[in-house]
DNA sequence: AATGAATGAGAGTTCATTCAT
DNA sequence: AATGAATGAACTCTCATTCAT
């Protein structure tokens, strides 16, 4: 009983092993840029072994984008059950930051880099994608029913919080390093609520 | 006098060819794609012969990287002469996001991309870049001069409204085919004008 | 006593359970095509218990190579209780024939390809395949000897029908798909009886 | 004028030597079994050079292929002018072998090779490889028309006698070390000598 | 006896780049 | 000024084989 598990247990730190240093280098380099050889030297074995544990390239790719979107849905159920909707909605953008600028790994893959989504052709894969997107909208739905923001199209005004914050946190990821450290967790919360506050209704 | 000004006059058509067509593939194919045979198609000319006029391929980026924030540079300046500073601010944002729709593949190469501007090491180059953000400043500041908008921290307000708009345009440009051709442009300039008006002060 | 036998019998039937599948890989995909993990596949038992069991893969073909030698051999012999001497050598023909079109790629192995006998240095192997031709000699002898052929250098008429049948053989394996399926029989069994009639005396 | 007939006729020598060390190779590893990189070594150049000659592996093959199948047709052709047909058709034969033996690396590119017309796409290669079996078929009806040989099926007359040259040919070519130098031309001459005149009518 | 894990060598091919002319 | 010829390094992926257990 126990060789098998310690086994088991061997099998998936090698392929989190992998999934760790290959996330690592397609930010750093890019999805066309990775190679497996770089992928191999990373984890000091040989790029032959990484196919004992994954068909191909595409393959390591998809598995960490599905793990991104997994957990990225997770974090914004979190903020589900706040009941005042437009404090929902401010929690809604803080906690999408928050995943962003914990995971900047993760959101470069889902939402940077071009590859995924693009090249991803199981559907289901898809729903992980806009079931998130998805909360978003019912939320704001409520939050006019609810007269906390101005009425108007839905899918515009989903669009442009999303745009907001995910401008934010792009900027941060990628442009960050123009920003010394501690002003940056001051520039992200102040000015999406200096937007919010504008956006929901007195 | 006649002979090295001409000669030279046609080393500069030369390199400008080089960039206009190496710029088309860029655009047309993305930056990965781009190879120095494909140019050299283009240009009717050897692939060695680009070699005489730029001393890698990464020259030949960071040249069209160069002229991506002059292009970019000047079309904010495009809407300087607005005299009412609100209506100059939504201006902006709208100029600034018309520039990437119609060059997604700059924008991309100026903001998306980790490469370029990290590898600009020529500090002139980095005015190119943030002497726009300073023009949106001045332009913020004038808004809450007026009354336009509420005061608050100019880095916060020039963040958080510069956010947005690069929220806007990368999803667009990243993502945009998850929304139909027609639906683009309402949804682009419905969305800013609803956060906009949220914003500046009746 | 009977550990010790009932461990050599099963490995020999392992040996004979590998050769089995490996020979079928053989004759379905041809001998570039067969790897290790197809045939371990095939056995159900991982790639490395096959190396208990053969020094490496040139051994599993050698030891093939022997088993159609055998078979091909013994093919010969099943026509040799004929009494009539001009009959055994046109019987002789067509079992050769038949032999080449039921195990094509067994003939393959032993007559087209370069490798196997080339590389077959045990001289006892090399017994195996000359033995055939030795009874193909005597029929011949003996059809001279009852006046059913011309008399002649025995080598010449042996080279000559030999190469006559074995023509026929590799034309069908190599180019047979150039004739339609029923034809082939037809052509075959008329071929060698036009030409052999030809050649014993009436 | 003189140096660009000089680099034409580089391009065509070096076109010759990778054909020349590839068909060796070819020859003496069969086509899966030769690589680029062989080829290179073998022609002292770097595995990239040959691609500025060849679009890829398979180019060389064909090329190689559609030389060998010409000079086969040319061989072919040079005996049709002799006026009696059992002459001319025992002349088909001894040239067709002479041919084998000439250039054994052609033949065996053409007719034991697995991959060649197999893998030929193009139709009109298929003409080349059979329009030498359509003047066999024309002899054959010739000398029937002619009273030489005993009427029969043409095309089974044709196999036969191509059966009984191709047989020759392929075991001189590939078990032809089975017999001493100076006793082979008197094996071939002989035995086809001995086979055709008993097809041949008195 | 059997195997999962691991690997070096090698496949065809493309790339940016250099060199001699 | 321009180029044809050439190349080393790199790419993904597969193979036969070995080793520790």
């Amino acid at each position: 009983m126990g060789i098998s598990e310690r086994k088991e247990r061997e099998k998936q730190d090698m392929i989190k092993l992998i999934l760790d240093e290959a996330m690592k280098l397609f930010i750093e380099e890019g999805y066309e840029n990775v190679t497996m050889r770089k992928i191999a030297d990373r984890i000091e074995y040989s790029a032959t072994t990484i196919y004992l544990y994954f068909k191909d390239k595409s393959e390591i790719f998809y598995s960490l984008l599905k793990i991104a979107f997994d957990k990225f849905y997770e974090s914004q159920l979190s903020v589900q059950n706040i009941p005042d909707p437009k404090e929902r909605l401010m929690a809604h953008g803080l906690v999408y930051i928050k995943f962003a600028m914990n995971n900047p790994n993760y959101y470069e893959l889902m939402f940077i880099l071009d590859d995924p989504v693009t090249k991803m052709n199981c559907p289901e894969d898809w729903q992980t994608s806009t079931r998130t997107y998805d909360l978003l909208k019912k939320n704001i739905q409520e939050c006019m029913d609810a007269g906390c923001i101005e009425k108007a199209d839905i899918e515009v005004v989903a669009f442009g919080l999303w745009s907001l914050v995910h401008g934010i946190a792009t900027l941060m990821i990628k442009r960050g390093f123009m920003v010394p450290e501690p002003f940056r967790e001051y520039l992200i919360y102040n000015s999406i609520q200096y937007i919010f506050s504008g956006v929901i209704m007195k």
